[in-house]
DNA sequence: ATTCTATGTTAAAAGCAAAAACATGAGGCA
DNA sequence: TGCCTCATGTTTTTGCTTTTAACATAGAAT
């Protein structure tokens, strides 16, 4: 194989594809442009041609993660319709199964420390984002009395922040915070039984 | 007042002290050994006659923040006896009150990306605060009737996900994700609607 | 009083982020 | 065809970090 060529062709992708590997792989503290350069064949200083520096290399990789996220949640969300329910359980599942297969990008959304209103950019794929989530949520919730209904976006922040506290404490590895029960199952059944609370789910098991 | 006399007198808990209020301030990334150490008026050699380094200077302020998380989860419990609802509902409010009183703490034992089973120590720690957690939960489980009762383990993974979940996405001001509720609120009516789900207090608002 | 040891300092090696100065080569244009 | 230009890389440098080794000091023990 001849050495590449004096320009690479497509040095950007190769640092953020580079970079989602080694933030997966050894956490946002651990990762280091230098690396990242090195993986890609190059200089440390040549990313400065593509980004701003390390931080921006990491916020690029993670509004990559973010429309990617949000492009996966809409085709489950759309997958489970026209049932509202169906429609908001394939999200949740979504949600688990995207953390699964892309967890440099998750990190890089959720445990780097960047900003979502880093750029307009990103603060915008984390609203489409989250928009489909409240979509989701909002069908769901028609179907409850409206007097007892909460808030939509409530109804939404309370199914984030579980699938999210799943991902964080059961379902990475690393910091070894065994559960007895598999991440999926967790979530299934927690979702499960906070829609029971609503009323959108008859009671029994 | 004279300069520090050659010997500090505590160095290693003014480290930790020092360590966890850099860690809240800039973060497990931005936060340095050297910084540290200048903070607590000595150079950063010193640092290496009480921890091995920088990662063991976080890992026991994580160790730290789990024995205080346990104390104050353990009180919130007895202080809601003997209710077994009444304890479940403190601890969940001792839960966000930890991570707003003692960020440092909650940043290192959740955000550092250290192992809890770097030492026997932390991993006892933790076993410890789970416990509490657990116990609290499988108190409450009693109510429900056998058969439709899910494992105390599995509750308390809910309640701790969701509490987590909560404190991750909305209650950190720096990631800017603004929820238009309050953590606590979100929190508190997120575990209400779980609980009825369970049967465990009735269906009305 | 003298020695031992815990606890500090200085000094130095190795790695990283970032910026400045320099090099290369691909595409537009005569 | 041949030159210019500019996007894209490389070297080099600065200042920071972590970590280790060699040295210094003072409180405690004998």
């Amino acid at each position: 194989m001849p050495k590449r060529a004096y320009h690479h062709g497509n040095l950007k992708s190769a640092l953020i594809e580079a970079a989602l590997q080694l933030i997966a792989l050894k956490g946002p503290t651990g990762f280091t442009l230098s690396e990242a350069a090195k993986q890609a064949g190059v200089t440390p200083a040549a990313v400065y041609r593509h980004f701003e520096g390390r931080e921006d290399l990491i916020a690029e990789a993670a509004l990559q993660g973010y429309t990617i996220f949000g492009d996966l949640m809409e085709h489950a969300y759309q997958s489970g319709q026209p049932s509202a329910l169906a429609a908001f359980e394939a999200t949740g599942r979504a949600y688990l199964a995207f953390a699964r297969k892309f967890p440099g990008h998750y990190i890089a959304m959720f445990e780097s420390g960047i900003s979502v209103n880093r750029t307009p950019e990103l603060a915008q794929a984390v609203a489409r984002a989250n928009a489909v989530l409240e979509k989701a949520a909002s069908d769901l919730s028609q179907h409850i009395p409206e007097d007892k209904r909460p808030p939509a976006s409530m109804f939404s922040a309370h199914i984030w922040a579980m699938s999210h506290g799943v991902v964080e404490l059961f379902a990475r590895n690393s910091p070894g915070r065994a559960s007895p029960f598999p991440p999926e199952d967790l979530l299934e059944s927690g979702i499960g039984i906070y829609l029971r609370g609503l009323g959108l789910i008859p009671p029994d098991s």
